[in-house]
DNA sequence: AACCTGGATTGAAACGCTACAACTCATCCC
DNA sequence: GGGATGAGTTGTAGCGTTTCAATCCAGGTT
């Protein structure tokens, strides 16, 4: 029961160890006939080389780590399939851990990566700094942000461009004839909220509509809670507009929800558009025309990303933005 | 740059390698005086034991494999969370792996996973079989299984009772006055859907109501437009019943998406329980009454089998059943 | 026939750690 | 005082690869 080991190939085969390393990793520098003797002797003994000795040997394993705030993130889980795809694609491990924008937690998943050698990381920062990214690379992990900073260019990262979003999320309701639009928006102090908005605001200047055309709805969350909150407040202003966009599906979902219970119609009185096009927004009663971020690709892109700079010498840091799509559905 | 080794700091600790060796493994059988010496030299190097070579040394690695059909699947999202924990805690690592539910890849995620020297994998069998868990039992790799099988009393397995999560969802509606009920199943060849239906019986066996008292509307597949379509039915039936039951939310949503475009309200008119609680159920424009499973617990507890498998000799195999239990929303 | 050339192969030294047998040296007991 | 005890420490042989300098040898040149 005990593992095959390179040194059972090179006697079956009749050639030194060295050999066979060199059939594993240089085939062509075999000649035709050993490579083929040795292949023989693979495939009866079934041999399969051990990882750890290789790593042990090179340097460096073949892990990358994923390290996120929490899978269960709609998004992030498809940034995680898109990650993983791709990096299993190049014969790269994905090793998941999630920090639940834990500093510490984020810290100690950084270390056991560090122990197995990996590659690099993939990583939704918990606290994004000039400090924290230089405490990183001193640890001498590769790495790429999940994160939309222009601010770090030795560092390479993907995102979603936010403000196109939100300028396609608002023309598209402009389009439709709506003239003044409510944008409800998260905390002040996330890009998300900031991007998405200013995109809203850019569509209704180049639609030559006026600065107070778009109304602003602020909430304290991403959640559906407050979502309803918004809706409810939208409703009870003097002249509700009749065009929503929120920043986020759970909020638009809230909103709709706060909407439909007052006995208005979807999307006849209010139209609503979201932000993210998660599941839910396909799923819900009234199907909701979202801003649709391809989170896969997303994750395939960022796994690029880190190869490359593992690979390349000549790497040069680079950030992808993303342009989302409208999804248009029954809400609008 | 160089990575600080288990020689320096038993250099500059001044004892032997075997003595740090011992410290990190083994703290308890130091003299005081020399572990406080060793963790001073192990703290000021900032060393940091190379994972590649433990394991060459003692013969298996710390890894995990989660091999799932999709991550992408919120159960398996949930499951993989719930996996991950556990395991982080435990000081085990995780490696992704996404199926497809293709043998194929499925094949070769174990064959890495087997040179990775990986301690287990917790599954989604793409095809399961006798001959299935005899072969990778021939691996050497230890498994536990996301399954609801009698079968195999030689492996650990994790599973929910569907049954006892069909029962509930139709004693629910039965006690809400509801004369009939209609149940939506998936393909009768799916577990699920057979179990789900099960407990629905047993609910109106139990609730002495006669056997006819449950029409069972199949379909086949467990998505959002078959649940539609199965609503339409439902509506069209010369005398629709005033409860239904799906065995997966999706329907659920699908079966209201119609009943609302109807024109018929819910649950006043029709009311309708889903399962899996997806995060969907909740954010629907009707809230949708579900039976929740805890996905995350699931995983845990595969986890915790896997661990109590690799570190006690004397492990029994079990089989862990999960009762959910069902979450009332506005749907019912 | 002596000498080159270069493709193919190989021996053996790392890589960093664990485990075990062997050793040291106070302490205790008769 | 001699010996036994046992807690604490250590030397070193692996673990399975990779890599590189060294070797081998068939064929071509002069």
């Amino acid at each position: 029961m005990k593992a095959v080991s390179i040194r059972q190939v090179a006697q079956k085969a009749g050639v030194s160890v060295a050999t066979v390393s060199n059939f594993l990793n240089r085939p062509e520098v075999l000649a035709p006939t050993t490579r083929d003797r040795v292949r023989e002797a693979v495939d009866v003994l079934g041999y399969r080389p051990n990882q750890a000795a290789r790593q042990l040997s090179n340097g460096h394993g073949t892990g990358v780590g994923l390290v996120l705030f929490d899978v269960r993130n709609p998004f992030l889980t498809g940034v995680a399939r898109g990650a993983e795809d791709h990096l299993h694609t190049v014969g790269r491990t994905v090793v998941l851990c999630n920090t639940d924008v834990d500093a510490g937690k984020e810290k100690r998943y950084l270390e056991m990566l560090l122990q197995q050698q990996a590659q690099g990381v993939l990583i939704t920062p918990s606290e994004l700094s000039r400090g924290w990214v230089d405490r990183v690379r001193a640890l001498g992990l590769r790495m790429v942000l999940f994160h939309n900073s222009t601010d770090y260019p030795d560092v390479c990262s993907v995102a979603v461009d936010d403000v196109a979003g939100g300028e396609m999320a608002a023309t598209h309701l402009l389009a439709r004839g709506h003239e003044r639009i409510t944008c409800v928006t998260g905390p002040a102090h996330m890009r998300q909220s900031v991007d998405r908005l200013a995109g809203c605001h850019r569509a209704a200047a180049l639609a030559g509509r006026p600065e107070d055309s778009v109304d602003v709805v602020e909430v304290g969350a991403f959640t559906l809670d407050q979502g309803r909150r918004a809706g409810e407040r939208i409703l009870a202003s003097p002249k509700p507009s009749t065009a929503v966009f929120c920043a986020n599906d759970l909020l638009a979902l809230g909103v709709m929800q706060s909407v439909t219970r007052a006995g208005r119609r979807i999307p006849d009185d209010i139209a609503v558009v979201g932000f993210d096009d998660i599941e839910s927004a396909a799923t819900a009663g009234v199907p909701l025309t979202s801003v649709h971020v391809d989170s896969h690709a997303l994750g395939s892109a960022a796994a690029g990303l880190l190869v490359e700079e593992v690979e390349d010498p000549g790497h040069r840091h680079r950030r992808l933005l993303f342009a989302p799509h409208l999804v248009e559905r029954a809400s609008s």
